[in-house]
DNA sequence: CAGGTATCCTGTCCGC
DNA sequence: TGCGGACAGGATACCT
C-alpha cells in the first residue's frame, strides 16, 4: 500500500496527533506479526506472536517525535526507546477512540484527554515492528540498510544509479540506493523523464539518471502535500484518504491513452512487478 | 554475485 | 449469488 509519500503523510498527522502523548499500555495480537524492516537484523530473532515485550512497545514513555527514511517510520520516545513500524502492503496506523475489529496488530492506549488508541492494523500481514533500545541505534540501521532518503536532493546516488546491468525499475525500487520509491512513483518517474522501465543502469546518460530522480523527487513532494495517493486502501491516521490520485498519470493505465501522446500504454512485468509505460514516451 | 523468482498473507475484483 | 483465479502499492530467502 504506502510509498515514501503515503508514510510522510502518515509521519505527519501522527507528528500533530500524538507527540507528548504518554504511552499508558500496549497489546499484541491476535494475529501472527514478525519483525520487519531495516534493523532487523541487529535485534534478536523474532519468531512469532507475542515477543515485543511492553518495554519495546515503548509502554511508560511520552512520545517525543516521529521519525522517517524512504518507507521505514519509527515512534520515538522522550527516553531514547524506538519502534519501528513497517507498513508492508497493507499497514495502517490509525488514532481513534474505537479500537477496529479485525487484522489489529499492536493496539496502545494513550493517556489523557479522551483516552485515545494507537493502533498497528495490517490485513496482510507483510509489515512488522522492529524495537530498538536507542534511536541512535535505529538510526546506524538505517544508515547501513537504506539510501538517501526519495526526497533528499543534496543526495541523490546520480551516479550509483547508473551502476550494474539491472533494469533501472529494479534499482528504482532497490531502497538500498534510495528509499522510499515504491511501485507506483517508480512507473510515474520513468515516464515522466521518458525512460523505459526496462533500460539498463549502465545504459543510462548522466542527464537520464539525474532526471529520473528528479522527477521522482518532485512528484513524491507533490503527492504529499496532497496527503498521499488512496489507490486501494491509504488511509491517514484520522481517517482521511489523501487527494494525490490525480498526479499518478501512467501506473495502472495499461491500455489507456498515455497523457504525452494518446497511444495506448503498454503493460507488463519488470523487475517481477506490474508496470505501465509509453513506447513513444519513454526510450 | 548480481539479478530474477517464489513466497509470505488477506481482500477484492472479474469472468464464468 | 457463488466460486475459482488473478492480482495487489513490499521485502526477502533462495535459486541461477
Amino acid at each position: 500500500m504506502p510509498e515514501l509519500p503515503e508514510i510522510e503523510s502518515i509521519r505527519r498527522a501522527l507528528e500533530r496527533s500524538i507527540v507528548g502523548q504518554r504511552i499508558e499500555s500496549a497489546t499484541i495480537g491476535p494475529h501472527d506479526m514478525r519483525a520487519r524492516g531495516a534493523g532487523r537484523a541487529a535485534g534478536k530473532p523474532r519468531p512469532g506472536r507475542t515477543w515485543a515485550s511492553a518495554r519495546e512497545l515503548l509502554v511508560d514513555g511520552r512520545v517525543a517525535s516521529l521519525e522517517r527514511r524512504g518507507k521505514q517510520l519509527a515512534i520515538v520516545a522522550d527516553d531514547g526507546r524506538a519502534l519501528v513500524v513497517q507498513l508492508g502492503m497493507s499497514g495502517q496506523l490509525l488514532v481513534t477512540r474505537d479500537a477496529p475489529a479485525t487484522h489489529r496488530h499492536v493496539t496502545w492506549s494513550l493517556a489523557g484527554r479522551g483516552a485515545r488508541l494507537l493502533v498497528f492494523r495490517d490485513p496482510r500481514r507483510f509489515g512488522g515492528i522492529v524495537p530498538h533500545e536507542y534511536v541512535q541505534a535505529m538510526r546506524q540501521c538505517w544508515d547501513r540498510e537504506l539510501g538517501p532518503d526519495g526526497l533528499d536532493a543534496r543526495h541523490a546516488p546520480i551516479d550509483r544509479l547508473r551502476e550494474g546491468t539491472r533494469h533501472v525499475k529494479a534499482a528504482l525500487l532497490d531502497q538500498s540506493l534510495v528509499a522510499g520509491i515504491g511501485n507506483i512513483y517508480a512507473d510515474e518517474a520513468l515516464h515522466a523523464a521518458g525512460i523505459r522501465p526496462t533500460r539498463r543502469c549502465n545504459r543510462l546518460s548522466r542527464d537520464e539518471a539525474a532526471r529520473v530522480l528528479a522527477e521522482s523527487r518532485r512528484i513524491m513532494r507533490g503527492s504529499v502535500s496532497r496527503g498521499g495517493t488512496s489507490l486501494r486502501d491509504h488511509v491517514l491516521p484520522e481517517g482521511d484518504p489523501g487527494s494525490a490520485r490525480r498526479l499518478i498519470l501512467a501506473y495502472g493505465r495499461s491500455g489507456l491513452p498515455c497523457h504525452g501522446c494518446g497511444l495506448p500504454m503498454k503493460g507488463g512485468r519488470v523487475a517481477g512487478r506490474s508496470t505501465t509505460w509509453c513506447t513513444k514516451c519513454q526510450r
